[in-house]
RNA sequence: CGCGGGGUGGAGCAGUCCGGUAGCUCGUUGGGCUCAUAACCCAAAGGUCGCAGGUUCAAAUCCUGCCCCCGCAA
């Protein structure tokens, strides 16, 4: 099938390559605009743009797409289905009618359930223990449309939120070739989706990694495996931002410390008081300008003592 | 030129401002104690102080250039 796609980050490349290894012709890639990235703050091109022109694929990354212009250049294309993976935009409702079998999406969540822009990580964050990919027919709402083929899978006990999207990536490849080959096909019923049941995931901001040490430790080590790689779980200690990237269940210790204080100070890690009682047990850390290390080597250089607080 | 921190025995750090024979915790090795031990005691080995150049009687420490790691920001 002659197609176009968008897509813009890491999680859409398994879908690319999949599409093409499965014979579909990709007219165009379509990507957002490179913008500044890395530490010198350099033009860095997305990793879609980087793998079509690779690929040898065209490539177009428009500032808009809600011009005629843009519009026109669909048109010009002439695909018969536009694949939207993770591109980074709502996709305006007047090209959707474009390519005639409409704009596909792979959504990496069990839908309708964790609608919207992080999915992946508002499944591990809430204590889900499945989640899985969608197919679906964009229509002018935010993930609000029909869906093609679901494919669920189980979320690990310790599972990473950078773990989950590399596999929810592979699974969505193979689901979205599945999901084309029913449409050329016409074997595929949209179904709509039952609103009652939605969920909404807020965009992930730097802010929510900062460690409510209020919250209980179930949901901070929730969190920890949520946020990981980012935005990160971090908290202030001795007067600069500490990253927790290891932060487990502890034992329970009795006391009654406010929250945030350091009870007691191990090779296996800090257990700090948490909510309601709780215990946080901090196995990997990382000071600001400084390398992330295991607890015990983290130990070794601050002395870390019972009854410091954490904030 | 976006802002900033760091590279010191195997690991994590102090020492750098105010130049003057390298220190802490841990690990390693040997010995001791012990029913025993990841515990404790004693001893030892192990370092071109990121690289190059400069200043100086003398540089981990001051100056210049380069390499590498990391936090913020995006």
């Amino acid at each position: 099938m002659r197609i176009v796609f968008f897509g813009t980050p890491d999680f859409a490349l398994p879908s690319l390559r999949a599409l093409l290894a499965a014979g579909h012709e990709i007219a165009l890639v379509v990507s957002r605009p490179d913008k500044p990235a890395g530490r010198q703050l350099r033009l860095a091109a997305p990793p879609v743009v980087a793998e079509a022109r690779r690929l040898g694929l065209a490539v177009a990354q428009p500032g808009k797409l809600g011009g005629e212009g843009f519009a026109s250049r669909l048109r010009e294309v002439g695909a018969e289905a536009a694949v939207v993976v993770a591109y980074g935009r709502l996709i305006p409702a007047p090209l959707l009618s474009i390519p005639r079998h409409g704009f596909v999406n792979l959504h990496p969540s069990l839908l309708p359930r964790h609608r919207g822009p992080s999915p992946i990580q508002w499944a591990i964050a809430s204590g889900d223990t499945t989640t899985g990919v969608s197919t679906m027919l964009l229509d002018e709402g935010m993930d609000t449309g029909p869906i093609l083929l679901q494919q669920a899978t189980p979320i690990g006990a310790s599972e990473r939120a950078f773990e989950l999207e590399r596999r929810l990536a592979e699974l969505g490849a193979e689901l979205l070739v599945r999901t084309l080959a029913g449409l050329a096909a016409g074997t595929l019923r949209p179904q709509p989706q039952d609103d009652r049941l939605a969920t909404v995931t807020p965009r992930l901001e730097r802010g929510m990694g900062r460690v409510n040490w209020h919250l209980s430790a179930e949901e901070l080590e929730r969190r920890c495996r949520a946020f990981d790689p980012w935005p990160g779980l971090y908290c202030t200690f001795r007067g600069g931002r500490l990253k927790v990237h290891g932060l487990e269940v502890g034992p329970p210790l009795p006391g009654a410390e406010p929250p945030g204080t350091v009870v007691a100070v191990s090779a296996a890690g800090i257990s700090v008081r948490c909510g309601g009682g709780s215990v946080a047990l901090l196995t990997e850390l990382q000071r600001e300008g400084r390398r992330r290390l295991p607890a015990d080597a983290f130990l070794l250089g601050e002395r870390v003592v019972r009854g410091e607080r954490m904030s």
